[in-house]
DNA sequence: GGAGTTGTTCCGCC
DNA sequence: AGGCGGAACAACTC
């Protein structure tokens, strides 16, 4: 499931592949996807255009386009954008075809229907979903050690389902929300509001220390995520909690626990997280 | 073939 | 007002 450091390994890898191509045709064969505005309209808006730079707030991927235009990609849990030669077949769940000058194509795929394609001004992101409410990028400078403090000090929910708020905190899913828990030593259930200045402190390292460990890996596969290449990532065999249920945790032997906390699957140490 | 899967939004409640 | 918890959604796998 893409989160921060998968869509910024889809990001970067569409900068190398697609920057100054224009895109001279669109294919929609599920008009479902286009959250804004309606099909006719975004290929009308696109077709023609040249892209200039591929950026990522959160997990929303944002390509930018010629006359202050973008393109906003989210892909939900099994979305995937794929640089590929048009002469090969589309897959089963390629939805739209962004046609490049150069026999190459963008192709959208998602198996679950729930990723969304918006056409929108240069920064109009009240119209597409979430982004206009995105907390802060992790791995910005601007996210501090002081601010992550101030923020999480007013919060009276678990801490599980506070780093999962992407208004909260931009590009955090399950598979890191549980890793940096357990490299901070912090369990799940704990009341964000109950954490100590030392807690605090190492959520906050242990948060940018497996995004930046994702990123190097070039994400987590389990099934579907693949990057702009079509590529698969590493970092599942990195892992240390999640996935993980009944094997031995790698600190104290203990077996790790699956639960549902927050509405999510939850993995975790008994023994080393409090 | 019912349960499990996740990111996001919406809804009701406080 | 806005935080919080829980439900709903989508469709495929096991």
């Amino acid at each position: 499931m893409p989160e921060l450091p998968e869509v910024e390994t889809i990001v970067r890898g569409l900068r190398d592949l697609i920057l100054g191509k224009e895109i001279i045709d669109l294919k929609i064969r599920e008009e479902r996807v286009i959250g804004f505005p309606g099909a006719k309209d975004f290929i009308k808006g696109v077709k023609g255009k040249k892209i200039l730079n591929v950026k990522r707030r959160g997990k929303y991927i944002i390509i930018i386009l010629e006359e202050k235009k973008e393109v906003v990609v989210h892909l939900r849990m099994t979305g995937q954008l794929l640089i590929k030669p048009r002469y090969l077949p589309f897959d089963k769940h390629t939805h739209v075809i962004f046609e490049l000058n150069d026999n190459m194509d963008l192709r959208f795929n998602n198996v679950r229907k729930f990723g969304r394609l918006y056409f929108v001004d240069d920064g109009e992101w009240e119209r597409v979903g979430g982004l206009a409410k995105l907390g802060p990028e992790p791995l910005s400078d601007d996210f501090t050690l002081d601010k992550f403090t101030k923020s999480i000090r007013k919060r009276k929910g678990n801490i599980k389902s506070l780093l999962l708020n992407q208004s909260f905190i931009a590009g955090m899913g399950n598979i890191y929300t549980d890793e940096a828990l357990f490299l901070s030593r912090i369990s799940p259930l704990r009341r964000a509001d109950t954490l100590n200045e030392r807690e605090i402190k190492e959520l906050y390292q242990a948060i940018r220390k497996v995004l930046n460990m994702g990123i190097e890996s070039g994400g987590t596969t389990f099934s579907d995520y693949l990057n702009a290449n079509g590529e698969k990532g590493s970092f599942q065999d990195y892992l240390k909690v999640y996935n993980r249920k009944g094997e031995n945790c790698l600190i104290c032997n203990t077996p790790i626990i699956k639960a549902q906390i927050a509405g999510r699957s939850t993995h975790y140490c008994p023994n080393c997280q409090r």
